[in-house]
DNA sequence: ATAGGGTGGTTGAACTCTCAACACCAGCGC
DNA sequence: GCGCTGGTGTTGAGAGTTCAACCACCCTAT
């Protein structure tokens, strides 16, 4: 951990210029969201993606990896989801572990009201201040980090699923 | 709102893309943090804003500006960094109101003892994966959002200046 | 000098997220 | 049939964020 290789001041200027959009983009919106839908954007990513899966349902599993968030975070939210009546949980047929997310008629209408304000914003904050060119390379960089994120995520995976079993034995020596 | 211009399908592509990555890449830097250092995120932004300011001191509303933070987000941050040990506040010499919050040399340190693990999390992740060409237009991108987010967010403190004054007038009729 | 609006910063409650158990069931080997 | 490992999903506690007051102070105009 000795050997790092820091950041040269082109870079942290690239860093830093990202950072700072994303964070305050991803802000925006999520304030936009709140006000205007009464939800939070990580709310409305599960509903949007409960829309678009045939007969508005899935696992949840399913559902926690298209919308990226953790299962325990799936669980808080559809359980508030379900409390405002937009959505419903079913035990799935098959497989008696699982359960099914469905989107209701109340989800959708709250949705399709949700979404043109938000669409509006994204609009207006990416789309309408970046170029064609810039656009087109946004989908590359955004591609290639999900695509170089992966294997991190499959190793912490895959780590959970170990951990019962190893619990003394070799720690990665970080000096905190 | 009737007139809303929706996204195309590239468009949605790209915004997809760009939201896929910039979620998961926060999520993964987020959590690296919390398990090396102990912190979340935003609490290293505060620390590392500090550590350059002159004499690392800031008042807390150019160190909620610079972190890009909240006012509120700023006032509990630095109180459980000040519990940690991290951060000072002393009453603003000059003015009464303000407060200015200093960065201690155990703060430093648990910077310090940060920054390798969390600019090699950065550099595997972002830079290792694009292209120079992807990195400068990155720099740009950034640097266009950041620029046409600022109206938006000037307007929503002037918003908040003048709340106290109006209150039954016109509320903008969104049905929800 | 004083009222009144604007600024700086804090507080508490409600909400969301994370983390670490935990319960439950599937599937496989014996 | 029985354990055993792995996968599915939930729960509760604690941490962090938001939102809406709220207090204290500065500043200017009257």
């Amino acid at each position: 951990m000795d050997d790092v290789r820091w950041l040269s001041a082109d870079e942290q200027e690239i860093w830093r210029a990202y950072l700072s959009a994303s964070v305050s983009l991803a802000a925006h919106v999520d304030r936009q969201m709140r006000q205007h839908a009464g939800m939070p954007m990580a709310y409305y990513e599960i509903l949007v993606r409960l829309s678009e899966a045939p007969h508005r349902r899935l696992r949840m599993s399913e559902l926690a990896d298209a919308s990226l968030s953790s299962r325990s975070r799936l669980s808080h939210a559809v359980a508030a989801l379900e409390r405002n009546g937009w959505v419903e949980r079913r035990p799935a047929d098959g497989d008696r572990r699982g359960w099914v997310c469905s989107l209701t008629d109340e989800g959708f209408a709250a949705l399709a009201a949700a979404a043109p304000g938000h669409v509006t914003t994204v609009r207006e904050h990416l789309f309408d201040v970046l170029t064609p060119e810039q656009l087109r390379t946004l989908r590359e960089i955004g591609l290639a980090i999900s695509a170089g994120l992966k294997p991190a995520c499959d190793a912490a995976r895959a780590e959970d699923a170990q951990d019962t079993q190893d619990a003394e034995d070799t720690q990665d020596p970080c000096d905190e």
